[in-house]
DNA sequence: CCGCTTCTCGTCGGCGTGAGGCTATCGGGT
DNA sequence: ACCCGATAGCCTCACGCCGACGAGAAGCGG
């Protein structure tokens, strides 16, 4: 069995939309290389473990997750990073994973949710994955229903349609949003309850549904790229 | 550092069309572990070498399309596996590449392209791999000009149509087909040239345009999924 | 009670697509 | 020479989805 060796790590990129903007989980690091820069979260791969399970690991151990955001989030892989030289300390890969969490309390201290357009010079190639991973969950709110992973457990129409517009930076009218995520068979299972206590007419609580995909999907114009 | 270190290793799953049926060049394998057994071309990233670079040079050496598959053929990283058993000589990650070329010859002896629905029992856990490429190619025909990877240079709206055909393992109505293609800007290029010879009216060549993406895509129904 | 806000439903028109008719142009059989 | 089948390509029609927008429902605060 010819060939180097690697040394086998996965760093996350957690996504979460608070304020109406979509942010990054990101950790100051404490040591060299890249010592105090902020960097995605992550670690190596273990004996016994797979990448799935060190992902699972991580984000639990960086977010306390296992709660809340295991059950309503989503995790899946990004893309693998093994440019020769993009860690000095050796032969690293890097598996990418893409987490989306509804929103949470900043974790531990040293990690906070910062939003991604203020995001610039993150340690190794970290700027290059969290492209990536923004750039998939963009992709993905267009043909599936994951932009209820966003949300907390019981959520409004309202709440739904800000994540779009956070997510895509776009504006969306709301009346064509409701009659277009309520047709959608499995997506939007309604509740009893409704809200109360805010302005307006109280709007109705859904939760989510079975369904995962979209069809059909829901288009985005070309966005204005940016990070 | 700590962490276990990893052989890596990057598996190409070569997708093609041939007699309207979707193929996938396979190797037959000629040491332990799974002797004899049919598994994916790959190989183990080198000095110096990023996942891609492996990727294009397995590509040449497995199929020798260096001259014909670089141009037009298409080579995209698919995910990676890491499962701590998938490989009984120690850990190993493999990055599998999907690669989509237009049908040429069988290459070297001891390796084929065979119909993807024929295929079952490849080595290590290739049979994953390879399910996930095809995947992935059925998605990317939706929204992307991807079809035209499979082509020739130059190719007739027939052609086109049945390379979805065969992916997708559907019939499409050849007239909506027609209109829908030739009305996307930038997807196909008009030559100046026809083909003569076959029966009915000599149909117009084309070449790939410039545009990658599909807006709006061109819709699937369910798969009868399998393989 | 009135105005403001937000949620929810309805209406209208444009566009893309499925279904299908029709013509153009070849090869081959009689 | 003629017809016929086959393929390519154009056109029309109906339906459904979506963007733009009007309007009612249901809360809050003055």
């Amino acid at each position: 069995m010819r060939g180097n060796l690697f040394a086998v790590a996965v760093d996350l990129v957690v996504l979460t939309v608070r304020r109406d903007q979509l942010c990054v989980l990101l950790v100051r690091r404490g040591e060299r290389p890249f010592e105090s820069h902020w960097a995605l979260p992550g670690g190596f791969v273990q004996a016994d473990e797979d990448l799935g399970d060190t992902a699972a690991r991580e984000l639990v151990a960086q977010t306390g997750a296992a709660t809340q955001g295991a059950v309503e989030g989503h995790l899946e892989q990004l893309a693998g990073y093994a440019a020769p030289d993009r860690d000095p300390r050796g032969r690293v890969l890097s598996m990418g994973y893409l987490a989306l969490l509804p929103d949470i309390p900043d974790p531990e201290a040293g990690a906070a949710f910062l939003p991604v357009e203020d995001v610039y010079g993150l340690a190794f190639d970290h700027d290059r994955i969290l492209a990536d991973g923004v750039e998939r969950a963009r992709a993905k709110l267009e043909y599936t229903t994951l932009a209820a992973a966003f949300c907390p457990p019981e959520f409004t129409v309202t709440d739904l349609r800000r994540v779009y517009e956070a997510v895509w930076r776009v504006e969306i009218d709301p009346r064509n949003f409701q009659r277009k995520v309520t047709s959608t068979p499995g997506f939007l299972l309604p509740t009893s309850t409704r809200v109360t206590g805010g302005r307006g007419r109280p709007p109705q609580l859904f939760r989510r549904g079975p369904a995962t995909a979209l069809h059909p999907p829901m288009l985005r114009e070309p966005v204005p790229a940016h990070v």
